[in-house]
DNA sequence: CCGGACCGTCACGGACCCGTAACATTGCGT
DNA sequence: ACGCAATGTTACGGGTCCGTGACGGTCCGG
């Protein structure tokens, strides 16, 4: 639960109140006042969420986080805004641009120590190089194997990286974008309903060892990994 | 708890009591004595309240509630209605127009106060994706799943949402109008009679679960997710 | 150069969902 | 008790979304 928070605010007093309150709630703390600074300490130390002030003397709170989506390393680093007013096209602005959550000042610590909270959680599932097991099923980034019930899976690379981000991120619905942002990468001109060929492939696969349900459609929404059965 | 107010009356000797008193209770206090004006106001500032004579000289309360309640930007802005007369014919206009609370003249300091304290604090929950979990019923935003005692539910994405805003702001009467703005959008065209059916849809899928006494009529005004049995 | 593996797109058909109308029922005022 | 209005309930037509098979293209390895 404990983790490295990065906190662009250019304000000294509201930087050191939500300084205070995360370090109560356990967290390592790091400061910057200006995107520049930011952009140094992202790169260097890889936080675990960036707190993100939306104005910002210099280069904006939009633009830097723009910037940390365009990088590999930093595209998944979860953010939330800090905004001044509860204006609907800040909202829309920032949650289009990558921004996991929003706070509007003036905040209560316990509404931030929540948001916080939450946003480390939903991102918890971390992609590692583990193997993922989940349902019966078995997969191995390293070997680049599957199996079902024991039995050998035999997948294309798209389905494997399909079936591997699903694996990882479980009852979760995900919008066909969603899937194609982390499973094809960002800035792929393709199709969506491309998806949804690669998720039949994907169930076919799977049927031999009856584990083809474990896909399921969430109509009008999107797919979703079932963790049971 | 500080929130800015802004104060639409055109008689100088109610409008200084009231600000008076506000300011004591340590808001920020806009004034207006007409409705042009007002709305001039409310575009630039975008206040967190709106108290509103419903007797202007000009364009009426009623009218400018409603130029409110048309723009995105200022629909969810809380509107208090201040009438001279308690007729009833007064209240439910307003209450249709979209007003969240009424005060009636004369009113003591100390209502006033208590009237605003409420509806601030009554402020539509901001949205998160957590679990909601109220009488029985969880439902999970991120999976899209709903549960009742136990049991899983299947929903079609309308009945969905409608369960979800519904759980969200439940103990509250909501009119059709009010969930047709909610669960289906801005600016949709439909007839005010679908609600009805879908909430006949999410009874008829609360039922197995002996659960679709959750979801109240209360003829005349709309329907209300009780928090209990 | 050829063939296979894989991918993206398309078209078709079916399943699902939605909005509306029409009828049945309930509740409330008189 | 009666009648009107509001709501419950059902059925249906239309439209959207999704599953599915087929097709052509590309990339490599042989």
């Amino acid at each position: 639960m404990a983790a490295t928070i990065l906190v662009v605010e250019d304000e000294p007093a509201i930087q050191e109140l939500i300084a205070y309150n995360l370090k109560q709630a356990g967290h390592n703390l790091l400061k910057a006042d200006n995107a520049e600074q930011a952009m140094h300490i992202v790169q260097t130390a890889l936080p675990d969420l960036v707190l993100l002030d939306w104005m910002l003397p210099g280069i904006s709170g939009v633009e830097f986080a723009r910037r940390l989506r365009a990088d590999r390393r930093t595209k998944q680093i979860p953010i939330i805004m800090l905004t001044a007013r509860s204006e609907e096209q800040d909202k829309l602005t920032g949650l289009e641009t990558g921004a996991d959550d929003y706070v509007t000042k003036p905040f209560s610590p316990r509404e931030l120590n929540a948001r916080v909270k939450a946003v480390l959680r939903r991102r918890a599932p971390q992609v590692t190089d583990d193997v993922v097991r989940l349902g019966g099923l078995d997969l191995d980034p390293a070997s680049h194997r599957v199996s079902g019930n024991g039995q050998p899976i035999e997948l294309g690379p798209t389905e494997f990286r399909l079936l591997h981000f699903l694996m990882t991120h479980p009852e979760r619905v995900h919008s066909r974008a969603q899937l194609l942002d982390q499973v094809w990468g960002d800035h792929v001109f393709v199709e969506e309903r491309t998806v949804d060929v690669h998720i039949r492939r994907l169930r076919k696969a799977l049927e031999p060892s009856t584990l083809d349900n474990l896909v399921q459609t969430v109509r009008g929404t999107g797919y979703r990994m079932s963790a049971t059965l």
